[in-house]
DNA sequence: GTCTATACAAGGATAGAC
DNA sequence: GTCTATCCTTGTATAGAC
């Protein structure tokens, strides 16, 4: 579906630029005020060019999710390398509040996004939801393989608590928000193996 | 700076009808999404006529806030009548459970708006910021009846797992995983106390 | 005070030159 | 394959009739 280099001749990866910027930009500003400009200008490509690679910009919000969708891979692919669960999740919160000064200025990426295309027509949401869904999926794994059988039910709420404390970190335009409640989260899964 | 009723002839109401209007639309479709006229029709009320009572679309956003503001007060006054604060804190989150299928379709109706409003050049983030403030620090005093020293850290990863399971019961379209953390969390305050 | 008509701006999308 | 010019729609806001 995603011609990832280039296709016939030339294009040294305009498309991957703009699929890059749209992430971005997305992000920073949201769905409904980002235009075609704001991405194009990002991307560093003249905006009537933006429709050869992209016939609208609902294709262009779908590229940005793929973006994200491809990032957590690579995240979970490097968690993947730690020998114990336990490790693993309190790497995966340490990497959220390596990342808390973004959250304070623009929220969560997934989360902000998926909010967003809630609102809209167009079935995206159902993309987004997929991509929430694997992480926590992959979490579900980590609890089970800490012996709970609650499992599912933790991988929830540990997603929900970056979740909302993304929200509230942004909110309130406070990062030591988020190094508390990472704190309070790493405890937790100490006190659960 | 709001003025309740009316003002100085007929008018029975309209503004009032349009600022619950505004809350209630604003919240279902967001905020950018939403225009004057879904207002209007909502509230009843010609286009035209809306600049009347609201000069811009910012005051109708802001009217909306207050709408919210004083829905949250009166909450916090029934929840205040009480006995306990091991009580109040799990009657707040009953209610968080009994508004499961609002969040499903849309939502938080003040994490949404506080996110959304983020991404807008008006200092109306502020506004919102202060109604999430007001309710962390009602729950930072339960927390500190209860005898907790850590009161606030806990009344925000209170707020935040609401905000959270907000999100992705919103996401994953699945009122049951409100159902699931309302336990949980009636679980943790008995275990606290 | 109430409402209609309309000005004005912004942004998504397309046609077609190069 | 690249880019410019432009059409078209939508939405905010205002002028002014009633």
């Amino acid at each position: 579906m995603t011609n990832s280099t280039t296709r016939a001749g030339r294009a040294p990866g305009k498309r991957e630029r703009l699929a890059a910027a749209a992430a971005k930009v997305l992000h920073e500003q949201g769905v409904e005020k980002t235009t075609l400009a704001d991405i194009a200008r990002e991307a560093d490509v003249p905006v009537g060019n933006v429709y050869y690679y992209f016939k609208t910009k609902n294709e262009l919000v779908e590229a940005a999710i793929d973006t994200h969708t491809q990032n957590l891979a690579g995240m979970i692919e490097a968690l993947d390398a730690l020998p114990t669960p336990g490790e693993r999740l309190k790497a995966l919160i340490a990497g959220w509040v390596e990342q808390r000064d973004t959250a304070v200025r623009f929220g969560c990426p997934t989360g902000t996004l998926a909010s967003e295309l809630d609102k809209r027509a167009d079935g995206l949401d159902a993309t987004v939801a997929a991509l929430v869904r694997a992480l926590i999926d992959w979490t579900e794994r980590q609890f089970s393989e800490l012996g709970r059988s609650d499992a599912r039910e933790l991988a929830v709420a540990l997603i929900a608590a970056y979740q909302g404390i993304s929200v509230l970190t942004n909110t309130l335009r406070d990062p030591e928000l988020m190094v508390a409640e990472g704190r309070r989260l790493k405890r937790w899964i100490d006190s659960l193996a």
